[in-house]
DNA sequence: CTGAAAGCGCTTACAG
DNA sequence: CTGAAAGCGCTTACAG
């Protein structure tokens, strides 16, 4: 048998109505006060959390979708998002899409029957329209790392890097160092986030006169969501543009799980980086300044993306829909270290 | 307004409590059960998981609890377990002892406060005793990576990786390529886990008749659970280690935080591998391999051990007791890659 | 400010 | 197999 608040009202010689009262902060006499909450502690009392629910119907849960918890990537965004929500005393359930593959509105849905006061997830790419599902049971949605293509139609609030910026640092690092022959990999349909970096990069090259048309292959008729394939096909890729009649000076990896792949391409077929060839990616890893050498790329602030998603989605919560639909860009960072080389000493 | 079993009732024609005896699989009259089907399907019904809760008692909610979400190193553990559970119909929340540092005692009182059906833990240390506050709220525990040293007392089912075999593996390899002056980075107070590791090391050492007195400093006076200051610690250890007037030809970092680390002070000091020094480590990552030279090492089978994890839980929330208190150990597997410098051949 | 009473959406003996 | 009714532990108008 568990304490309730009737035992508490029979202890105390007051009302259940009054103990709630208590419970939920609002004004009781003093000398109650005082009495209610010695005898909460004295029976260790903590009130039925389904109960709560079942009565006021918000459940001060949230959910984090993603689109596969087993890759490493995002874990520093899920603590940070948890820690958010942990401190405003909501409970974090972390969902993901691959554990029903084929099933992804089997998975919205038993997200959505557990009536969380909010969700922040992880589109699979920008035609991904199951936040509309979402939206449609009432729950707020904070979208990471995409803009859904039919925006106009269904806004939603979203917060992506600085892809386009980050794409570009890239750019002018490589053309500063005199690399003019690049592969790209790897680009992906749908992907909002690839194309922005994509995008960034080529504009860097366009506008210093360059021709980018040969820094592309066409889309590779491969799911973007499936970390292993996206690995494998980084090393295939990579394989690939180096047996070319006309080798690459230089690859731009255009996010973690692809530049994975390549570079166990790299070291498998021990190309010498950068002296065959120079590498950057786009997203950092704890081991990317340990490797040898030491991997040229541009970071993504996943804790602040984190940050920013929960304070947005947690107004929503409260009904401040004020800037809605918001869009947030966050900063990306630059790392140069040592995996590109300088080609510009060598023609001087 | 939501639709309730009120309406399925009213709309069939039934009662509540024959809708509800369908909702739990009871026997009711096969045209019954057509008819509830097709009302529920029409009117979109879900149950409302609160009602439940407070009724059955059961949440159908399982905990993970760790020292730190942050880490990438859990990742796949966490996936492993969510997977588990999301198939059998469970909810699952991720918290970490991290949010509230130093109140370790308010995480694990709002962990209880939740109900949860089971919880996965992976304790500090072996003096953590936190995990009896779970048992005597009556919540089926099962211990990670950890062996509590009040087992005795308190017993619990435990699931550890056979961290004896990996580090005799290591020693093996190292002994076999002529090592013999070695330094083991790091130990630590109450870990059961790194304490294997080591032992299972040095008795490789200590039968083959070496001494190994002068492979381990004594204890460091840090916390070993924050991943931060760990890694920092393998850095200083490692420049400490190779500083000392008998350099060893090798390190063993007994685990991945500490192994980051070293890994990045050796490239920090530009001490080339394996020529200078040839390390090895308890634990894998996606880049060991990929690394130049890539990385022996000792992998653990997180997904297995997450799998045993939720099988065993699963069965104690089932009220199976029959094998309590578990002890299960899952095989690690030995990578043999290129830090590792053959002496053998010199002297010969 | 306080209390009596209804009700949130279910499940569960119990009687039929 | 089915149904009437009580009750899980809270919160919330409402009246005082």
């Amino acid at each position: 048998m568990n304490i309730t608040i009737k035992d508490i009202a029979r202890e105390t010689g007051l009302s259940t109505a009054t103990i709630s009262k208590y419970l939920n902060h609002k004004k009781i006499l003093e000398e109650n006060r005082v009495l209610i909450e010695e005898t909460i502690r004295r029976l260790d009392y903590r009130p039925n959390r389904s109960a709560q629910i079942l009565r006021t119907k918000k459940t001060h849960t949230i959910a984090i979708l993603l689109t596969d918890l087993g890759t490493y990537f995002w874990a520093s965004l899920i603590n940070s998002v948890t820690h958010y929500f942990i401190q405003h005393n909501y409970t974090v359930i972390t969902c993901s899409y691959s554990f029903n593959p084929g099933k992804e509105i089997k998975v919205i849905q038993d997200l959505i029957s557990q009536n969380p006061d909010g969700v922040i997830m992880l589109p699979h790419n920008n035609a991904d329209d199951y936040y509309q599902l979402i939206q449609e049971a009432g729950i707020p949605v904070v979208i990471l790392d995409s803009i859904p293509s039919n925006f106009s139609e269904h806004p939603a609030d979203c917060i992506t890097s600085d892809n386009y910026g980050g794409g570009a640092f890239l750019a002018r690092h490589l053309l500063e160092n005199g690399h003019t022959n690049i592969a790209i990999v790897e680009r992906s349909i749908n992907s909002y986030t690839l194309e922005e970096r994509i995008r960034g990069f080529m504009d860097v090259y366009k506008e210093n006169g360059y021709d980018t048309s040969s820094f592309l292959t066409p889309y590779p008729a491969i799911p973007f969501n499936d970390s292993q394939t996206v690995t494998e096909r980084g090393k295939q890729r990579f394989r690939q543009v180096m047996s070319s009649p006309h080798p690459p000076t230089a690859i731009f990896f255009t996010n973690y799980t692809v530049g994975i792949g390549g570079l166990s391409a790299a070291y498998a077929l021990t190309k010498p980086v950068p002296e065959s060839v120079s590498l950057v990616c786009f997203d950092d890893d704890p081991l990317f300044k340990v490797m040898n050498p030491s991997l040229t790329c541009v970071s993504q602030n996943l804790k602040e993306i984190g940050e920013k998603a929960s304070e947005i989605l947690l107004r929503r919560i409260h009904g401040d829909y004020s800037d809605f639909p918001s869009r947030t860009i966050v900063d990306v960072i630059f790392h140069k270290r040592n995996s590109v080389k300088d080609l510009t000493r060598e023609n001087s």
